[in-house]
DNA sequence: GTCTATAACTGGATAGAC
DNA sequence: GTCTATCCAGTTATAGAC
């Protein structure tokens, strides 16, 4: 009987995986707005109704794929980074491989870091996987030295800081947040088509300024 | 004759004014992606394919609210400069009048920095007007000096500068850059959600990042 | 001549009968 | 689970109003 429920789980595993698949498919193919269940039902050979037994809406589906998503770009971020290296290369290097991760994935990371979806409200589940990638690059930057802020922002630094469990300092956790708006807004940039015609290719742009970014958030050289 | 033409010149641009306006206010309230040619014509009260007398086609539309949104921020950015001011007075006054007007115009802004439109290729037409903030900026920052920069961003510096009609050195374009994408990020990052339940509100997180940027640009304080 | 309205074609999503 | 009728999208051709 425990048998019979493992292949039961495992079969249901795995068809949750096939339909995550198509749908990442046509996510790439047309846009979050063009995924439809039905649609990645009918490229799947079964009819609508039998996708509700796994996602009981458009929207379940979409938060699974956003999950995914920043846990995919998450681990691409850990994986990079090297816990031995000096701190300076361990933030290069997992910066680049954001953008790499987003260069080959264009689609999810536009499903994270794009426009919101109309209609669509995340759910809380999103809020952990979402600090993966924030988390590594603090951990990276946790003894880089404090620096003054006001009152406000100095609360707000030290509520983000314990979020996401680190002993970093306020003023360097400023730092952090303020060089990963600069990561994302720079990929996003040229994912958008913002450096079309003029910094193409991106890459030289985009390692010259993460080096320069991880001296101004204090990684010393 | 020409009176004729003339009152039917204004009745045309009229229409185009109203048409525009009416899918604004669709934009606004569904996204792109449900903004249809039948729903505008259906508010406005006529019949759709009376639309194709002003616009041959969706992308025609969207083309113009594109250009008309670049216009708009390009024109914030411009009178938010007033060119007697230190230079990094300039900067900041600009990079806050971005930011306002893309909160005050989020579905705008989303437009043209947001996600691109799947199926929708941005004609010639939305270059010129695409520049103008970038105009601003890079004017501010003219006289900054000059820093090393390896060969290929060097040469993509100078076309960028050139395009803008800046004598600005390609050092300092580099810099005018990426600040700009920094600040568009962070602008996008609060927009998106992305400071949800941790950099509200983002006021003081923006400007302290901004006139911090200005000193990076190289405009002294 | 310039516009609007009617009607039609294609193609997808959807609801309900079976 | 399947089939069908319906609806709404973009777009076009054509006919008539001003």
């Amino acid at each position: 009987m425990a048998e019979h429920r493992t292949t039961r789980h495992q079969a249901r595993a795995a068809a949750i995986r096939q339909i995550k698949d198509e749908a990442r498919r046509q996510l790439r193919e047309d846009g979050v707005h063009n995924l439809s269940l039905r649609g990645v039902a009918r490229s799947m050979g079964f009819v609508s109704s039998a996708i509700y037994r796994y996602f009981p809406s458009r929207d379940e589906l979409l938060t699974a794929l956003i999950i995914d998503a920043y846990d995919a770009l998450g681990e691409a971020a850990e994986q990079a980074d090297d816990p031995g290296a000096p701190r300076a290369q361990r933030w290069a290097r997992v910066c680049r491989a954001v953008r790499a991760w987003a260069l080959a994935n264009p689609a999810e990371y536009m499903l994270i870091y794009g426009s919101p979806i109309p209609g669509y409200q995340a759910p809380r589940d999103t809020v952990g996987p979402a600090t993966r990638v924030a988390k590594v690059l603090t951990t990276i930057a946790e003894d880089a030295p404090d620096s003054p802020l006001s009152p406000t922002l100095a609360k707000q630094m030290t509520d983000t800081a314990a979020a996401l469990d680190s002993p970093i300092a306020p003023g360097a956790m400023a730092r952090v947040v303020r060089a990963w708006t600069q990561v994302s807004g720079m990929v996003s940039f040229e994912l958008f088509g913002q450096f079309r015609g003029a910094i193409e290719p991106a890459d030289e742009f985009f390692d010259a300024a993460v080096a320069d970014l991880a001296e101004q958030v204090g990684l010393g050289s």
